[in-house]
DNA sequence: TCGATAAATTAGACAAGGCTAACTTTAATA
DNA sequence: TATTAAAGTTAGCCTTGTCTAATTTATCGA
């Protein structure tokens, strides 16, 4: 018991609650975040994007992609035709090029930082959903910074 | 076709199915790390720590944390008396002892890098779970210097 | 010491996101 | 054009982590 006073912690109990709250929330969009922004990548790089293929990129099985297309459907984000490649809605596209936007300063920012790109790469995937608004602004400025410096 | 930008591009489609695949992983314990690290901090703090005040601390309801606290349990890192104090076990004290270290590089890394005190401690609690030990010990390192600069 | 209150557990439901197995549909080609 | 291989879906199951409602159990103050 080195902290006598309850107050000794300088976060308010309801803020730590809430930290917990925003985080179990990013869990229930970093699906389709992660769909729509691969979405997009495979018709940019292929031209087309195929639920076969997204499979294949996230490491999970057809059916999976399926159920969670269905889910991206029913949210409005794609538009599906079988055997034909996805399309984003316009709201799919926007929420994706905002995603792709995030993954990038945080993944630029990680190198500048010093890491390596791989080791970038893989931990953005994690990172970039639980970044907030302020914290993506500062990431923004430090890449700013060291691209000015170089 | 991929513009100027450095990443996928270049990135095999296994690694980035790894990526999707340690995302998915760290989710996995992320539950068990929070509970641990809270329980240290709530003995450190109180002297105690007990079910009622975990559930309040994460926001969440008592059967919850009840539910939870059996795998802990479970997997061998905390000891429960009903009505009682939890106790950590050696496992659990050492992990707690990790996550503790790793939340707190990550919130100082934060806040040296710009981003003010109270967002850095809210997003600290969802990227702490998807840095690695490489990023860790640049973010690490940057603290370092920065606490040198002053 | 006993009874009210708070703490904890149990039971049962639900949503998400995985999986396999089995099926249907399309496309490619022989 | 008829077959077959690939793509996609459906059905059904599992695990996690959440919830509410109801129940049990311990503690503490009168």
């Amino acid at each position: 018991m080195t902290e006598t006073t309850p107050q000794a912690s300088d976060r308010s109990i309801d803020t730590q609650a809430s930290g917990f709250e925003a985080v179990r929330q990013a869990h229930q969009s970093e699906m389709v975040e992660d769909y729509v922004e691969l979405i997009a990548e495979l018709i940019h790089q292929n031209g087309a994007a195929r639920p076969v293929e997204i499979a294949e990129r996230l490491g999970v099985t057809q059916p999976t992609v399926s159920k969670n297309l269905a889910r991206l459907k029913r949210e409005g984000f794609i538009e599906q035709i079988p055997y034909r490649s996805l399309q984003l809605t316009d709201a799919g596209r926007q929420l994706a090029e905002a995603c792709r936007m995030r993954h990038r300063i945080v993944v630029e920012f990680l190198i500048a930082l010093g890491v390596s790109p791989e080791v970038a790469e893989h931990d953005a995937e994690g990172i970039e959903h639980h970044v907030s608004e302020e914290t993506l602004a500062v990431f923004k400025g430090f890449v700013r910074r060291t691209d000015e410096t170089k």
